[in-house]
DNA sequence: ACGAACACCTTACGGCGTACGGAGTGTGGT
DNA sequence: ACCACACTCCGTACGCCGTAAGGTGTTCGT
């Protein structure tokens, strides 16, 4: 339903957290736990429920702890978030084993994402406000950026088009991440949605009023036999934008793309 | 930070609400509100605080009845929010006045999307199980489709297009509405952010380790002179994108996108 | 030994969505 | 006209949430 936005704390106690800086030697208990840890714990949660389902009283039970005591570790939820988003971050393999040429490396940088997003689909609901940077996601954007590094881009269209591929991907795992969790998260398979809602959906659907996606969606029914093929789109439109960056570097063109 | 799911209810009944099905006269008093009077109140007030700080009770508050009389108009907190979606859909005009060929029809559409975004930035925060079937989402998908109709495409690759574009939009909308909305929602301007977070960052930061993400970050931001440009992001992304949608269409290629 | 800063936790607060049931309203059938 | 019923509306309450505040116990540095 609803996202809360990540990136409201103290910026400074924020980076320390992400790069795990250690404040040295200090007065009272050794803490029982690492932060590390309480990532992980939240993060099998989410992996498990989602992250709406998540919370701070969820976790600490999780790890053994009371709700409260978690903020001796990180100073709020959003805090934690963002250091989970960065610790699975440091989940892709930061190489290009066995794939040749721009082309082949964008593609693996575009699936390796699409699979993290498929592993943890909470990531498609995390809402920051600013990137965290953390030491994975500065590591993933220099990895990324290395894809397409002395192919004929410009600095500047490097950056826009590892944004370009980032932005694709995300867009287009909602739709993968929904089709696989929409039994677990509603109750209901499609065949039971539709079973429900087709009869007064036929009712108000007329499809002289919308021809185009009467048609368009009665073919594109017939070919996935589901409500969509995600993968499938994904890759036709991984291609599509591939192509389009292959014909931006052959014409070595300006990179502010209004010329048109 | 966190999201719900909406599509969790009632199949029918959400369906009956997207279209506005009146069930005729019925007992009791008249509601003293439409459903699209609750529906309007409800997107006033994400537009002006976000989903997040999006309640019940002050959707109620602002129309004038208690929060639970809310649920004599709407199921739940989901489906209100399903309609929302739908209701914001209608905004965008469904005409390609002023526009020529496929491609400047696609880009209309981009474009309209992208500033629907600017305009509710709450809709990046939605998170639908399942599509929400409304009038306005089935005219807009009609629409998006005649963008492309006739042009070489088989249904199928129209179908894919059209997610394609949608997808790209809502990943690349998010920078541009956080860019937009990070000092309201975090209450520290980049600026305030960066001399809070700056000294530490630069202590962890070692340019040796991602030479290529310093080169290029140093780039971009001297060009940008910002953390970002979203909507040059957007309009170079667009501009790929459509190109390689070009090349499609001039090779006819087989849909399936994976040929390489 | 002592003060200070910590880890940990209990209690509590204000916020959230919404279940439940009572009171009032108006329709349709008799 | 009367009545049963289905509605609108709302007060109360519950369980959940994030986290403030303050107390207790622990350990470091002097």
């Amino acid at each position: 339903m609803t996202t809360d936005f990540t990136g409201g704390g103290d910026p400074r106690r924020s980076i320390e957290l992400l790069w795990g800086l250690e404040p040295g030697r200090r007065p009272g208990p050794k803490p029982r736990f690492t932060v590390a840890e309480i990532a992980a714990a939240a993060i099998a949660l989410a992996d498990a429920d989602g992250l709406p389902a998540l919370s701070m009283r969820k976790v600490a039970d999780r790890v053994g702890v009371s709700a409260m005591s978690l903020y001796t570790y990180v100073p709020g939820k959003g805090e934690l978030i963002d250091l989970m988003l960065d610790t699975v971050l440091g989940e892709v393999p930061l190489t290009f084993d066995g794939v040749t040429g721009w082309r082949g490396r964008v593609e693996r940088v575009a699936r390796e994402n699409w699979n993290l997003y498929l592993r943890h689909p909470w990531l498609l609901q995390v809402a920051t406000s600013r990137p965290p940077l953390g030491p994975h996601l500065i590591a993933k954007y220099d990895h990324e950026l290395r894809a397409i590094d002395g192919i004929g881009l410009t600095d500047l269209e490097m950056d826009l088009v590892v944004q370009l591929v980032g932005d694709y991907v995300h867009g287009a795992a909602r739709t993968a991440v929904s089709a696989t969790l929409v039994a677990q998260r509603t109750g209901l398979t499609d065949e039971q949605w539709w079973e429900q809602a087709g009869p007064v959906l036929e009712r108000v659907l007329d499809p002289a009023a919308t021809p185009t996606a009467t048609r368009v969606g009665a073919a594109a029914g017939e070919e996935y036999n589901a409500a969509g093929d995600p993968a499938r789109a994904f890759e036709f439109g991984l291609s599509c934008l591939l192509d389009g960056v292959a014909a931006r570097i052959s014409r070595g063109r300006d990179p502010g793309g209004r010329s048109d």
